[in-house]
Order: C-alpha cells, then structure tokens, then sequence
DNA sequence: ATTCCAGTGGTACACTTGTGCTAATATAAT
DNA sequence: ATTATATTAGCACAAGTGTACCACTGGAAT
C-alpha cells in the first residue's frame, strides 16, 4: 500500500468529476462515476467520495442526488472600481500592488467587454465629459497605455491646463487633434508635448 | 390570459431557481421547486420548465435530475439583441416567441446591470439620440414597460411627429415634460394623447 | 505468523425523480 | 355561445440514486 503519494482511483475520480462538470455543469451521480472510472461497485465510489469530502475536496448534501461540488470556482473578468474622476484631476494609474488592494470595490464585467484584457473600472463626478457623451455616474472602462493609435478614445492629461479629458486622439503633422465624440463640438489641435496619454476607454457603462 | 406581460408562476418558478442555485451550487428537482413555490403539481412546474426552455432561458437533459441550467451564467445574465433603433423608426417590443426566436444575438451583461430583471437590448443606428448621451453604435438595455416614473429615462413614441426618442420623464400638471439627458439642450413640452411609452432605458454600454 | 487497514466487489433497500397521462379551469379571441 | 389556448391539478410508473451492509484482497507493521 503506498503511504505517500495519492490513490490512483481517487485521483481519477477526482478529474473525472473535473471533467463531467466541464461538459454538463452539473455533478455526476455515483454511477456515473462507476461507468466513468470503469470500477465495479458503487461501494469503491462512495467510499473514494467520502475520503475526498473528509480531505475537503469536494462537498456533498446527504441523500441529495448530483450534490457533489468542487472547492472550485468560474472564471468571470472581475474589475477593480480604483475611485472616481472628475474634471481637474489626474486620472489614477494602477500599479500591481493598488490594483485590488485600494480598490473600492470589484465589478464583474462579461468577458466580452474586457477581451481579456487588464483593465480598471472609474466613476465619472460631474459633467465635464459630457462631450465625450460620458454623464455624470457613468462608469469607465479603463486600459493602461502611454501611447495611443488614431481614433482611440484615450484620456489625456493636459499639463498647461491641469486637466483630465477623454477625446478621440488624431496625429496630425506636428499637432495632435483631439476630437470629442460628440460631433456638435469642436476639436481641440494641442503640441504633442502638452498632451500625456493616461489610458485608453474600453468601454462605457451606464446605469440608469 | 395576459399576451403582453410575462406569465407570474413561470417567473415565480425561474427566481427560484436562480434562488436555489445560489444557496446550494445545483439545481433543483421539479418537486423542489414545486415545494418552493407552493405549487400543487409536479406537472405544473413540468409545464413551465417546458416553456422556460423553449424560451432559451433555462437548459435540461432529458431523464437526468438536477439537470437545470440557467442560460445566464452566474452573475451574467443573457439578454436578447433584438434589433437595432433609429430617429423615426418605432422600438420593436418583444413579446413571449420574439424573445429568443428573433433574437440577432445573445449578450452577455453583468447581473448587476440588469438586476435579475428581463430586459432587451437594441444596437442605435445614427445620432439621432445624442442629446441623450447616446451615440451611434451603442447598445441600450431596454425594460418593458408602459407606464413610467418622474425622472425615468423612457423611450417614448411621439405619435404626431412619428418618431422615437429617448428622454427624461416628467408629468407638469396638464402636460408631460421630456428632457433631454444633455443639460445644454432644451427640454420639449407634449400632450399625454401624443406620447405613447415604449420601454424605459435601464442601461446604456458603449465599446471603444 | 498475526493484526491492521486502505481499498475493492457485490448486492439490496428505500426513497427520489423525470415523465406521461387524463382531466379540469380560466381567460382571450371569434 | 363557442372555440382555442394557457394554466393548474392529481396520480402512477419505471428508472435513477444515495446508502448500508457484508465479504474479500493485498501490502505493511508488529
């Protein structure tokens, strides 16, 4: 009998729980696992289920059918909301150590907004993006950069005028163009050494 | 029987699902939740689990217990595409079949946005809602309804000028006031004959 | 040797569960 | 009123299911 190292039947138990919640999302009865795992009695089963519960693998409710379930979690993009941002103020770049430590709180977006990418989640106070059709509550969608490609929707810190704006970013010549979204505005022509990019907006989230 | 508006026990039955997935990580049995609502009949629930998946909103395999699975992921819930929305186009509403069978596509928003409540979602075509805050190409999360609050963001039907609009809703005495998101723009004044409501905005995402 | 124990096999019981069937009721449309 | 459709009700059956029980194997410690 071997002391050290882990049962081989509880092992492929163990994975072929993995695996039948992976293609049905739901547990396995005990004789799926018996067809499974080619055993022959719902004893060996039961018995391997009950060393994984007492080893805290997995859960089970007693008597109840397809009750197994693994110390295991679903991968959802989880956001950090860093804080908010108003007119006049920088905007907060995140290092790896304020990136869930001083979040306010974590938001869990669909992975179809991230793409899976790291971004980070800001509140908007007051109006003054309101040509980027950004309103006052309204929740952005940050990615870090420093750089930016024509026509992102990047936040840029004007250092002449102490302020945070969200603008489309155009190179045009020695200029750079930052157009509004909103199309009755006017775009603004700044030096390049006047403008620093803080982060691109991913995205745009309005509740109402 | 209620053609518009969803049938209560079937929603009854679908909140205790979500309920029950989210206190025991796996599904109930029909009689669970035959117990969990106070119904009298297994075929009852039967029922409207039949109707609940041919409506795309929960999955079962036949035969095996504890098989429900809701199409909203935990802490995403789906929502159907219906269409898209344009100045003087009025908003499709959805009813019991064009739920999922007409639906362009799914999408997949946070639950924290649609907070468990059944909505739709519509793609805006042009700019004809920018003084709404609403800009071409983005997607507006609807909520049925035909009625509306002083301050809801509604979706309403102007009869006269044949043409939707998205704006802020305020009864002033004789009139219904409609203002529009954009604090810059001027607020219009109409008759309660002339308006008819649509759906409220519960939500607005934009991607970059 | 003997004892101990993790692990395996086989089986049976009592209960649970999805489903099918029939009937009854309620509301809407004609 | 009549028809159609949606919903509710009661019940029975076959199969699925967790679990208890007993017997057995083989290696390790004594």
């Amino acid at each position: 009998m071997r002391r050290s190292g882990l049962s081989k039947t509880r092992e492929r138990i163990y994975t072929f729980i993995r695996k039948f919640y992976r293609e049905h999302d739901y547990a396995p009865t005990v004789r799926d696992i018996l067809r499974g795992c080619r055993l022959s009695s719902t004893a060996v089963v039961q018995y391997h289920l009950n060393v994984l519960e007492k080893e805290g693998r997995i859960h089970r409710d007693p008597e109840v059918f397809r009750s197994i379930r693994l110390a295991d979690k679903p991968g959802i993009s989880s956001v950090p909301l860093l804080g908010t941002v108003a007119a006049g103020e920088p905007i907060p770049v995140p290092t790896a150590e304020t990136w869930t430590s001083q979040a306010l709180e974590i938001m869990e977006v669909p992975e179809e907004i991230t793409e899976g990418k790291q971004l980070y989640a800001l509140k908007v106070k007051g109006f003054s993006m309101i040509d980027a059709l950004i309103d006052d509550g309204d929740t952005v969608l940050m990615e870090p950069a420093n750089t930016a490609e024509d026509g992102d929707m990047v936040a840029v810190w004007l250092k002449n005028e102490q302020e945070v704006t969200l603008k489309r970013f155009y190179r045009e010549g020695e200029t750079v163009c930052l157009r509004p979204a909103n199309k009755l505005m006017e775009p603004i022509y700044q030096y390049p050494e006047n403008v620093e990019i803080q982060g691109k907006v991913s995205a745009v989230l309005r509740k109402l």
